[in-house]
DNA sequence: GCCAACGTTGGC
DNA sequence: GCCAACGTTGGC
């Protein structure tokens, strides 16, 4: 049996790389790396081709979910850790057992509308989403089904006045 | 630009 | 293994 799909939340600075820009790339394709939290790779290492992400937009204004990108290659050693001149090169980490992960991931299609984070956290059935909670810094955040879908049914929905 | 939250580092 | 100091994230 096919392994239910995954749904997942990732963080990134619109003013350094925004949907628009994972959009405008060829292929609609760029490789994840950078991350060096290992809860974030832990959540990478989870992830399996065709899981569906949520593209969030943090230190924006406003912060917000842009749009929907799909995993289309899991968790392969991240390249920037063993480069010297990088700014996420990691002394530390070794060739034989790479300490960080990335993925890669296309865009799928921006949402309806631009679901602002103020609206999430507005929305009582959202109250448990991890991007939701004060102080929540982690830059790969899983969702669940429920919340997915809700996000969904909130993107098609016109802005409440 | 401020600062709360929170992860990491390093002295002990 | 504790925990203070420090660095980073990210909302505001």
């Amino acid at each position: 049996m096919a392994p239910r799909r995954q749904y997942w939340l990732l963080k990134s600075e619109p003013k350094v790389f925004s949907f628009a820009d994972l959009c405008a790339l060829p292929g609609r394709t760029t490789g994840w790396d950078g991350v060096r939290n290992y809860q974030a790779r832990n959540f990478l290492r989870s992830m399996r081709a065709g899981d569906l992400v949520f593209f969030y937009h943090s230190n924006a204004e406003p912060p917000g979910i842009a749009g929907i990108a799909e995993i289309v290659l899991e968790a392969h050693p991240d390249p920037t850790q063993f480069d010297r001149a990088h700014e996420h090169f990691d002394a530390k980490s070794k060739r034989e057992a790479p300490a960080w992960l990335m993925v890669d991931l296309r865009a799928v299609e921006p949402l309806p509308r631009f679901v602002a984070l103020d609206e999430l956290r507005n929305d009582p059935e959202l109250a448990a989403m991890q991007v939701c909670q004060k102080g929540s810094r982690l830059s790969v955040q899983a969702v669940s089904a429920s919340e997915w879908g809700r996000v969904l049914a909130l993107a098609k929905q016109k802005v409440k006045l």
